[in-house]
DNA sequence: TAAAAATACTCCATAGGTATTTTAT
DNA sequence: ATAAAATACCTATGGAGTATTTTTA
């Protein structure tokens, strides 16, 4: 052990001194037989506390009253005890998962469509937990989820084929959408309600970025082949408004989630595909040896908000 | 033991707990090494830890690395050590009789000669004691030492008998001054520097009350009949201002301890007495079973002040 | 293979308990 | 005589230590 060894403070001792300390007419005794230990032994571990402080607590007439150091004694441990009180309060509030941190990765899609909800419910449930929003690209988002610095990832998933080789990380599809189709008010197909891809082969295309938002580049690239052209590219971009910005100054079309209804834009509209849809998927991920309860929460509140996957 | 009982918390271990995870490279072998303990045992320490928590604190990889939980728990446990650590500092000064209270017992003799040098020492020496000044009778005094109401009293003292009966107090006497002679400015003595007490055998007096003062009222009782006569009384009086009153509007003469030269009053002029000069001693009272160091100080201030007493 | 952490087992100080004596009312 | 506190002595839990094995880079 140490050398310099200085004995630790015995909280428990602590507590039995101010328990009959707190009494009007101290009795050792009663006091004993409250706290359910034998009397001598309370004597002990008074006499005990008294030898580690060198001081006298109480004088003996036999009955014991405090001295005048005993009560200040008495007051200051007093607040010790209230703070180890609360310090035991947090420790299983944050056990439950009511206090803490926890770092979320989102993109464009989740913020526009299923997180607004989901941060409503989670923060009034949960009010002392932070969230830590991170505006990721996909790539560094994998990488933070893998370091540690991110706990949970609202991902675009194209397919849930490679993405869980190492079974380090667990995905989770929480909605489905349709895509739908984003053109110019004048485009000439606009009056119609319903549209068909097939229709839109020989359009320009705005695309979102391969590099950036890679499920749904993907996924718009392999609903067009599947409508049996291939589509004529002419600008890609990753935002939301930069797509809706070049579609309205009619650059071209796009293929977007449907929750890109939920933002209207001048001189655009969007339009229902029929036919086969592609369906967009959004996942959320975490680290399969994440036991954090707050995750855990947070999970269970993204289930309940996410609409059901069948 | 109590049937539902609950561990203690242990602040050893938390100290421990702590030490490691404040690494900014968590390494449990090093740390044990630094904490001088065994490596396996403070891998226990953590278990334990984590068991009572009925949380993880750290993943293992197996290199240690601290949860989302632990680092929380780690936050409230700082601020609890801190605490701690306050606690024991806050008991020390306690002990050392640096912060507490002190109630003493005063009278006239005492406010208007030592008591302002002895509270300015003392407050300047230990500023966190708070001082609680009782103006007293005699009789008061006495019962409220008896009962601890009072820590500590000034007396006027005739002799040093009968006051020590049970073994209870002790007294010490701290100040001898001599009595001296209180004279309306006209009487026809007031000329002479210097007077003899048996000058005033037929003079009306103007006692100390015997109820309230009853030492000084005894001293210079004996002082007169030590001069070869029974002191004339007009009038018994307590608080120095109503005699020095009584002087001045000639109803009698007085006797009182020289403090009272610090008192000037219009028509009043004091003279020193030559011969047998009586001796007014005042001693400082406590409980001999008070053992706190608060009023161990106080003495040693009231000694430090007070005029050697050979 | 080396370094970190965990496991298995010791030992012993002290927390916890019982019987009895001392002290003051 | 009674009740409170202290003393003496006992047991057993958990704090503290040693030797060894397991795990991962």
């Amino acid at each position: 052990m140490n050398p310099e060894y200085r004995k630790p403070i015995n909280i428990e001792r602590l507590k039995r001194f101010v328990f009959l300390a707190e009494q009007e007419d101290i009795n050792l005794s009663h006091a004993a037989k409250e706290l359910h230990i034998p009397q001598p032994y309370l004597t002990r571990q008074i006499q005990q506390l008294e030898e580690e402080l060198g001081v006298e607590l109480f004088v003996r007439n036999p009955r014991l009253e405090l001295t005048s150091y005993g009560k200040v004694f008495l007051k200051q441990a007093q607040h010790l005890l209230g703070q180890v009180e609360q310090f035991q309060h947090l420790s299983q509030q944050a056990k439950q998962g009511e206090i803490g941190r926890l770092s979320i990765g989102i993109n464009t899609s989740i913020s526009n469509s299923l997180l607004p909800d989901i941060l409503r419910v989670f923060r009034q449930k949960f009010p002392q937990v932070d969230l830590v929003l991170q505006e990721l690209l996909c790539k560094e988002s994998r990488q933070r989820l893998q370091n540690r610095t991110l706990d949970v990832d609202f991902e675009n998933l194209y397919n849930l084929q490679d993405v869980d080789k190492h079974h380090v990380l667990t995905y989770e599809v929480i909605s489905k959408e349709p895509l739908v189709m984003v053109l110019p008010q004048q485009h000439s197909l606009a009056n119609n309600p319903q549209v068909q891809l097939a229709d839109f082969a020989n359009e320009p295309f705005i695309l979102p970025c391969r590099e950036t938002v890679p499920a749904l580049h993907q996924l718009t690239r392999m609903a067009c082949i599947e409508a049996g052209f291939h589509p004529n590219v002419v600008q890609e971009a990753t935002w939301m408004p930069t797509v809706l910005g070049l579609v309205a100054s009619e650059m071209g079309v796009a293929l977007l989630p449907a929750n890109v209804m939920n933002l209207q834009r001048t001189g655009v509209v969007y339009r229902e595909i029929i036919g086969k849809v592609p369906m967009f998927q959004m996942a959320i991920a975490w680290r399969r040896d994440n036991h954090s309860k707050i995750l855990f929460n947070f999970l269970n509140v993204v289930r309940e908000i996410s609409p059901g996957v069948y």
